[in-house]
RNA sequence: GGAGGGGUGGCUGAGCGGUUGAAAGCAGCAGACUUGAAAUCUGCCGUGGGGCUUGUCCUCACCAGGAGUUCGAAUCUCCUCCCCUCCGCCA
């Protein structure tokens, strides 16, 4: 969410905002509600101000005239009554005007919030303006010793290739037939040391960041309430994205006769589709300590996406898929800009390292304003070499091409605002709760990742060569053969 | 699933119809004492919104959330959400 204040005075740097992402939003419309909800506010506390100062000045009258009332009788009794009915009809007048004005502001806030919600947060001035991925700037590449980017697969090391898919097969890693069977397309089930592989490089990735980033490991709930949606930016904008525990409706004939059928949970759950939603929910609605700053979490969880909107696009195979695993990272520090950047940046070298140690090719994009989503000023993703993937050559092999893997948001506030999260400050006598700031990116998420590790770590004779550092989460195995 | 008990400031915890935005304690901040620190003492110390005369200013809202009763609600009533205890079931 993004500062109301900040719209009102600043408007055009929010229009401009929303243009660069390619999002529609009526700012104008907001503005208005916004001023007119304030007016009527402005009336609304004059008034309500005036029947306070009353209700102060008569309140005590009333307390000893209706003691009195008690005692008296007859003639005085009666006079008594009608200077109370009188005392208490002074602020009524007022009361009713009050209660005019409130349900006019009450009208305004559902609609006034809403588009609140939907306004995005602008992009950085430094982020290349561009209407969608295909702007997006390369700004750095990396291959391991011996590897070259501008030959071919065959040419660097001495075969063809084979995709992901024909290795798995081969290797028997993945069993999609099965997978689709039990729970429809984009499904799959891994199998034997397709499974060991993907538990390890997801133990590998955590042991990485906790060990040697010091991050704090964390489990998160991967069914939340609709709150934490909202909250961590994933809602309204991408409601179609999410599965949805539909637990109010839930029709129990056991209940049936008192609710007529509805027999469920009092609120309904969203399935998450990224750890970032458990690890920012962490401290929703929290004051923290300065001194407690930056939180640096890392967890590894299951991750649910519809992928609505996606029809036909890579349906074959790991790529993508309603259910995966991954191991994601978040910081969560003071509110200045120099240290989020300085985050966003050690965020994405934990990254380097990681692919790095691995082998993996890969390269660093810059994403311009129109791939970004409503809540980051600035992305950067990780695309790992996936050498069979890409346009097909003559004999029909595909050619290679880079696959996201990664992607680091810096958001400043506009997540933390949502959830609520502030830290207190202090300069000087004067204490100050302010806004956090949020960054998130994933470390490694599988079995996306197990595509690039299996490409590009085949060999000729069709095994899979595994680099050292992961051989220790495979009981020390060198390699995976058939 | 059944039966009870609760949700009050950063935390603990009083208040149960009338200057209560809220006692007390802890934590925090400032000052005094001290060579420094600790201890002690004194003072300050919730959040959010709105206004303009932008001020050690005015004002409104907030005691889980919503609706109601009342001249007046943290306090009474209803609904919702959440937490806890016991029993049942269960990986």
């Amino acid at each position: 969410m993004i500062d109301l204040r900040q719209l009102r005075e600043n408007p055009d740097r929010f229009k401009a905002g929303a243009k660069a992402k390619n999002i529609h939003v009526d700012i104008d419309r907001l503005l208005a509600f916004d001023e007119n909800r304030r007016s009527l506010m402005t009336r609304a506390e004059g008034l309500r101000a005036e029947q306070k100062r009353l209700e102060k000045e008569s309140g005590p009258q009333i307390g000893k005239l209706a003691g009195a009332i008690k005692k008296a009788t007859g003639d005085e009794a009666a006079k008594l009554q009608a200077e109370l009915d009188e005392l208490k009809t002074k602020p009524s007048h007022l009361k009713s005007e009050i209660a005019a004005i409130e349900p006019q502001i009450a009208a305004l806030e559902p609609e006034l919030n809403a588009l609140l919600l939907q306004i995005p947060l602008p992009p950085d001035a430094d982020v290349p303006v561009g209407a969608g991925s295909e702007a997006n700037v390369e700004i750095k590449r990396w291959a391991p010793r011996g590897f070259d980017f501008t030959k071919s697969f065959e040419a660097n090391r001495g075969f063809k290739p084979k995709t992901h898919q024909e290795l798995v097969k081969d290797l028997k890693l993945a069993d999609f037939e099965r997978g689709v069977k039990l729970a429809g397309t984009r499904s799959y089930i891994l199998t034997g040391m397709g499974m060991r592989l993907h538990m390890a490089v997801l133990r590998y990735a955590t042991d990485f960041m906790t060990d040697k980033h010091g991050f704090t490991p964390i489990s998160v709930p991967v069914l939340v309430r609709e709150e934490a949606m909202v909250g961590t930016g994933f809602f309204p904008a991408g409601r179609e994205q999410a599965y949805h525990i539909a637990e109010t409706q839930r029709r129990n004939p056991d209940a049936a006769d008192e609710k007529g059928g509805v027999g469920g949970a009092s609120h309904d759950l969203y399935l998450t589709g990224t750890g970032e939603v458990g690890l920012m929910g962490v401290h929703m609605n929290e004051i923290l300590d300065e001194a407690q700053l930056p939180l640096r979490y890392v967890t590894v969880s299951t991750c649910f996406r519809r992928e609505a909107g996606a029809a036909g696009k890579d349906t074959a195979g790991l790529y993508r898929i309603h259910q995966f695993d991954k191991v994601e990272q978040v910081v969560i520090c003071k509110a200045d800009e120099a240290e989020s950047r300085a985050w966003h940046k050690k965020m994405i070298g934990y990254v380097e390292e990681l692919l790095q140690s691995l082998e993996i090719p890969h390269r660093l994009l810059q994403c311009c304003t129109g791939d970004l989503g409503p809540k980051n000023a600035d992305m950067i993703d990780v695309e790992s070499w996936m050498p069979g993937r890409g346009e097909l050559d003559k004999d029909g092999r595909p050619q290679g091409a880079f696959g996201e893997t990664h992607s680091a948001s810096r958001l400043y506030d506009y997540q933390c605002r949502r959830l609520n999260m502030r830290y207190r400050t202090r300069s000087g006598e004067k204490t100050e709760t302010v806004f956090c700031h949020s960054l998130n990116n994933t470390v490694l998420a599988s079995p996306r990742f197990i595509i690039p590790f299996l490409e590009n770590h085949q060999q000729a004779d069709g095994s899979i060569r595994i680099p050292a550092p992961l051989r220790p989460y495979l009981n020390g195995a060198d390699s995976i053969r058939a």
